[in-house]
DNA sequence: CGGTATCCAAAAGGATACTG
DNA sequence: CAGTATCCTTTTGGATACCG
């Protein structure tokens, strides 16, 4: 009756705040810059203002957030030379391109089909505003 | 240099404040709730209610929300039976099938990667509180 | 039952300034 | 360069009340 990933049913009931540790762990893969990294690291280690250029528009904050959250979730490692000025690449583990592996085969899933989902959402629209 | 989830680059920098189409479907399918409606489905049809207890702890609005918008975006079937009292049924498209299947396959992998996620978080906070 | 509408609290996220 | 710290805005999410 419940929702699992593993067995037939039941999500394991959220009680309140927390939700069961492995979504956590998956939000973490799957959220809104976490996502990005992954699938830029996949491409090969890259350097703090390497990332930051490549997403896009990411805060410094949200960055440093994002790869923090990664790294000790054991998907980045981080290997900060110490140097002036500083020098810090990030990569990822064995375990974190597995995971990158994952979500970018996910998200070409979702490009792939964004022709299906452009056609659904005209439809959809269509239908609630007929006037 | 910039991430891309179909070539080897280039995150399609998202200007602003919308990202690139299909990374908001992507969030659609990822968001708290997306994942757990979609994977419970994956088991059969359910009632808006079932899906409600099923989840776990959802606001209606969330709910609501969740339905409407994986609906638009072509992932889940509404079926209102005109009868009174109210009975709603919702159930996947072929298109939310294949999205499903991915996104339990991405948390059944994090629910298999647990123990290495918690070794590293241990490993992590022991480096990061020696004292 | 299956919603919608409104209001409010909490969390996410960004801009800026500053540090090693 | 690669962060950290602070402040402030935006978004998310839940509680409540009501409707068809």
């Amino acid at each position: 009756m419940a929702v699992s990933v593993v067995s037939s049913g039941s999500v394991s009931n959220n009680s309140a705040e927390s939700l069961c540790p492995y979504r956590l762990v998956l939000e973490h893969l799957t959220s809104r810059w976490g996502v990005l990294v992954l699938i830029e690291l996949l491409e090969g280690p890259r350097r703090f203002g390497e990332l930051r250029r490549a997403v896009g528009r990411v805060s410094e904050k949200m960055l440093t957030q994002t790869l923090q959250t990664l790294e000790r979730d054991g998907m980045v490692h981080r290997d900060a030379k110490p140097v002036i000025p500083p020098r810090v690449d990030y990569s990822l583990t064995e375990l974190g391109h597995e995971a990158a592996t994952q979500v970018r085969a996910l998200g070409r899933w979702t490009q792939a089909r964004m022709d299906d989902v452009a056609q659904a959402r005209a439809r959809y629209d269509a239908a609630k505003t007929p006037a």
